[in-house]
DNA sequence: CTGAAAGCGCTAACAC
DNA sequence: GTGTTAGCGCTTTCAG
């Protein structure tokens, strides 16, 4: 491997020279610098990252922390968070924690030691949110990229997405389009992440003065599968329902399933809408109507967040970023999965 | 941030015991080994990566090379890397390339840079495979992770999967189920990435002695539009094919939505097949019935051939590990998207 | 068994 | 403008 010294002598220059040219810093006469950039040319030159974070005190890494790499959205929001950070030099580490505390406990133990700079954290429910909290205190970044529970404050920084606006819009499509009889699929406990998407849903169907239907709330996981069973189970208790709002694009999908399974017409018979716009969405058939989360944004605000924080000092940071910064409002998208009652 | 000299000093001993005590390398008193314990403990240190991994020469990483982290199929693979590396105390630093050779430059410039002490390629063909004998002739470990063309040995080490094999399979699948008139649509170009999935495919059919149809094939982009794209093109030129093989999952889906929106049943008026058995495949309606390839043993393999390069010395390691390494030959899983002809 | 010392390759003051 | 000089935090011979 090539080395900064290598280059330094043959460009007979020392290494200080070459480090210069090299970062632009402090002044090089034109000529030296010729002549350095020629070595490092000729002989292949690529500085050693390691050396260089070791002598900055600082890794050009920044970590993702997913819970869960299966989940679809995941890949959508980790290549908006990748291109982020390339965009400012950093590379990207991924720790996948798969739900398993040892294993994230193992990545925050790497992170602590420098594997990287800074933390960004997907899915702030399924982590150890105190041993985040241990690790800012230590002075290392981190950013929890989707909070959303608004009568919390975040214990850390976070980007903010309004799911309970996202509820509501949901709710407020089925209901403009005439459904009275809506049932509801939650991706996580009651209690659990996304309550407050439910708890938007909820009001605009208060506000529109409908209630809610009698066993009319089934709780499900994040995912396909779970929403598949969520439907079965909420179709074979109320049977008349003519639309289900999905608090997750997963189990709206999997609800899509179920009616087929039941060989019901999706949207003559039912109407289904989602939360967030994944990719999927449109490619499924019926294309799911759903509420668009802002993905990209939130990408780029939590980047931007880190990388002001890895910018400043110690733990608590003196001029402290705002501590909470809110992504645009989530935005119906309108496809094939939702019409006027009735209709089958 | 607490140093290894600091954890020496409060336990009252140097460095390097207490280096000795935390790697088990050479011997050290077991009341001092206590002590060192403690203070580690009680300081709550955690080794500098940064620094080992410059003292040591190389980094505790590996990096994964993607062209695209939009395709499904690219998380399925990379979470199966990266327990297999954390398995083995690695970190996966993934490498989006995005199909910008720009970006990949960079990103392999910095891998020589030691970002990673070994690279991992999934899409061999979307890479300038260049560039990586380069890398490889520089002395980094590079091995491709899904060589697909059985007629060219692979330029670097590669675990291979038998897509040849898969297409034969699926063929043969529709072939026993009595279908004759069926379609192709590829995810790649004829002479593309694909060639020996179809090349599978035709010689199953030949040996059935069915001849291909006349339009039969359609050749596209290894996503589910295309393959919607390319499912109309052929079911507008061959109106009565009952069956069609994709050379992928996704544009097999995307053969779905076709059928889908011009109302035919799957299967009972069309069969569909595609290959590699990603998680969408079973979250569909229908399920599609599909030719599963050894995702995670391949990851799998990938890994174990890097480790042992990382672990030798120079560019062409003395006793080189096979060049080639093949996982095992991809299995037929059978879901709802195949059935008998003419049950429409 | 434990300590001392010499780096790994690069950066960052500060001299010249 | 360019060279000198210290480290960054850890590993690793090699003495003692």
């Amino acid at each position: 491997m090539t080395t900064l010294a290598e280059v330094a002598r043959k460009a007979g220059v020392t290494g200080a020279t070459v480090s210069n040219v090299l970062r632009g810093r402090g002044k090089v006469g034109n000529e030296t610098r010729e002549r350095v950039l020629a070595a490092v040319r000729e002989l292949n030159y690529r500085p050693n990252l390691t050396a260089r974070a070791l002598a900055e005190g600082k890794p050009q890494t920044v970590a993702l922390v997913v819970s869960s790499i299966a989940n679809p959205f995941y890949p959508e929001f980790a290549l908006a968070v990748e291109q982020a950070v390339r965009k400012l030099g950093y590379f990207l580490v991924v720790c996948n924690t798969n739900d398993d505390p040892a294993q994230e406990r193992a990545y925050l133990d790497a992170i602590v030691g420098s594997l990287a700079h800074g933390v960004l954290v997907m899915n702030a429910d399924f982590v150890q949110i105190e041993e985040l909290v241990a690790l800012r205190q230590r002075g290392v970044p981190v950013v929890l990229c989707m909070w959303e529970k608004p009568d919390t404050p975040p214990p850390l920084p976070s980007v903010a997405v309004d799911f309970f606006r996202a509820g509501m819009v949901a709710a407020e499509h089925l209901i403009k389009l005439g459904h009275r009889r809506i049932g509801a699929v939650l991706g996580s406990e009651l209690s659990g992440n996304h309550i407050w998407r439910y708890r938007g849903f909820c009001e605009a169907m208060s506000r529109a003065g409908i209630d809610l239907l009698e066993n009319g709330t089934v709780c499900g996981h994040d995912t396909i599968d779970a929403g598949r069973n969520a439907g079965h189970a909420l179709l074979a208790a109320v049977p008349d329902l003519t639309a289900i709002f999905a608090s997750n694009d997963l189990p709206a999908l999997g609800v899509l399933q179920a009616a087929a399974d039941l060989g019901l017409d999706v949207p003559g018979d039912l109407s289904v809408i989602g939360i967030t716009d994944i990719q999927l969405a449109h490619q499924v058939r019926p294309a799911l109507t759903t509420v668009a989360v802002p993905i990209q944004e939130s990408a780029e605000l939590a980047v931007e967040m880190i990388m002001q924080m890895m910018r400043e000092k110690g733990p608590e940071g003196s001029s402290a970023p705002a501590m909470l910064r809110e992504a645009s409002v989530p935005r119906l998208v309108v496809r094939a999965s939702t019409a006027r009652p009735g209709k089958g």
